[in-house]
DNA sequence: CCTACCGATCGGTAGG
DNA sequence: CCTACCGATCGGTAGG
């Protein structure tokens, strides 16, 4: 009984799911195009070939990756959006919940961010224009708290990308068992960039 | 006379360094991994096997951009770190610095920033070591910033890594002929970020 | 999930 | 800088 139960368990991580881990760990490590099938199956105890009765190719690992990082971070996104507040404590959250989203999966964080570019046409497209629409959210939320002088005058685009740019090298450092917990590193990120462009 | 004087000028960039630069270019747009020697000489108009004429190897090239970028870097910290003044002024004065190397060659940035896993021992080890001598740079300045009470009290590296990384992301959307120049961007970034570390 | 295999392409060398 | 070529490896398929 104890034995079936324990099975179950075990089985509901599926092969499939087996396949997109160890490929999320490995393309983070190594990259997309240095990772090969065969790389990938030896990690697993099984041969290349047999990949394929469970994935149609290496790009569809991919294009999983980055598209469930996507909803991800446009899910986390959909609380700040209707919340109300002032500009800074909306833009405050925004940010936090970007960095949780990051700090619960930093591998699948990096293959997001840095591997994106070797999916082919019509994928790198759609994920383009999800990236578009995910930053123009604190495009906006950057733009009310000027007008209403929460926030120093700048160019928009120029502070989203310097927010997020600082957001999105936590995955390169932040370690789950190290000093400063998940929690820790969305608040402190988070103060340190708004007091940078808070009106004094 | 005058076409003497035209060729020697043509001929100052050296084979090699068309080929430097086109790899650059190509590791840039398509990584390391993903450029071939064969799409790196279509690109010069010559055969894969000429290259070898001019370079040892693949890995070299990539060698040549990362410990080239890395002198760049430590040239330009070099006048910060006998500068005197307030932890403040050497801190905006290193952010900017910094971001002027980026600016200058961003494209050799990006292979800095995100190629450099491509090499292998001993170059690894080695390009690691300078990476981490540089960082105590900004470690030490803002140590001695929290001290003298300039900035907030923060864990240091996490500061240090919340600054590099907004800097170390520039090379991705800063256009030389966009509206912000690049001694705006220096200006603008380096203002933004001392915000968010001084005390208030 | 395996064996057996495919055509394509890889980085690189020999020899001129 | 070229032709001609090397062994190794690539992503993927057929058939069981």
């Amino acid at each position: 009984m104890f034995i079936f139960v324990f099975m179950l368990t075990e089985e509901k991580v599926s092969r499939k799911q087996q396949i997109q881990e160890k490929a999320t760990e490995l393309f983070t490590a190594k990259g997309y195009a240095a990772t090969s099938m065969r790389d990938l199956a030896n990690h697993l105890g099984i041969e290349a070939a047999s990949l394929y009765s469970h994935i149609k190719s290496k790009e569809e690992i991919l294009q999983n990756i980055c598209f469930k990082m996507a909803e991800l971070f446009f899910a986390s996104m959909s609380e700040v959006r209707k919340g109300e507040g002032s500009a800074t404590e909306r833009m405050k959250e925004a940010l936090k919940v970007h960095v949780r989203v990051i700090t619960k999966d930093p591998a699948a964080s990096a293959v997001f961010f840095n591997e994106w570019r070797h999916m082919s046409e019509p994928f790198l497209s759609e994920f383009l224009g999800m990236r578009n629409e995910y930053e123009s959210i604190f495009i906006d939320i950057l733009k009310e708290g000027i007008v209403k002088n929460e926030f120093k005058p700048m160019d928009e685009k120029f502070g989203m990308l310097t927010l997020l740019s600082s957001l999105n090298w936590v995955h390169r450092w932040y370690k789950p068992e190290g000093k400063m917990s998940a929690e820790d590193v969305a608040e402190k990120l988070a103060s340190m960039l708004i007091d940078g462009i808070k009106k004094i």
